[in-house]
DNA sequence: AACAACTATATCGTCTACTGATATATCACA
DNA sequence: TGTGATATATCAGTAGACGATATAGTTGTT
């Protein structure tokens, strides 16, 4: 019954960095969590290694409060493997980390951090 | 002596969300406590409320980690409250502020999670 | 000068979330 | 048939976030 977040999409922001990640790398596409944690090393450069303990229970919290689903009858065409378990975001998934990369991203140009920078260390 | 974590900036990244809005809030100003919360709470809109707990420990970290410092002879020309503590950033502090929002900047980019949200729900 | 309301810092216990280690099983390939 | 990579799952330890509470200085009012 862990329903109650859902009501709002505002009450779910900001999310926890791990399901934002999570939720980032499924993008638009349908990824199991191996899949995921490749994605997540890719699109932050390698700068976030997500290991399966955070993986895993990031995903059961996403399932349980409706951010993403399980895609059940999924074949993929060139190999099946049984172990993979596909998911796919959901709309209110959607509407929740776009109103997070919202906000980061507000706050990153009020804050104008990128100017500040005293030129790349060596 | 908690400086092993200061050797390397991409060490830092990423920041841990408190950590990083206390960064954003003091910005290239001098700020004290009870102004940083009021700060986050504006750049953030009213979504981010943080309360003294989390202000004061994280704050007692960045100071640790020599993310920040305090500036001790600081003088108020309109009112002096000998309660303030003022604190304003370090060079490291600026690097680091700015590698994490790089970083947050570059996953929302690659992302496309901005093009996702299935218009204002009412 | 006494009082109330606000400002400001500090700490405590609790809970959520993150992390690394470990376990187990399946798949690809030789 | 065996070994290395893929894939999911769970666990214990820890760091970080949060709300409540405490304490005290400051401002303004009468």
């Amino acid at each position: 019954m862990p329903q109650s977040r859902t009501q709002d999409p505002r009450a779910a922001v900001p999310l926890p960095p791990a399901a934002f990640h999570v939720l980032l790398a499924i993008g638009a596409e349908e990824r199991h969590g191996y899949a995921i944690m490749a994605e997540v090393k890719r699109i932050t450069d390698g700068a976030v290694r997500m290991g399966p303990g955070t993986l895993y229970s990031t995903i059961k919290r996403l399932l349980d409060h409706g951010l993403i689903e399980e895609c059940g009858e999924r074949v993929d065409p060139l190999r099946t493997d049984q172990r993979r378990r596909y998911y796919r975001m959901t709309t209110l998934g959607r509407t929740i980390v776009a109103s997070e990369a919202k906000r980061l991203q507000s706050m990153i140009n009020k804050s104008g951090a990128g100017t500040w920078a005293p030129g790349e260390q060596h």
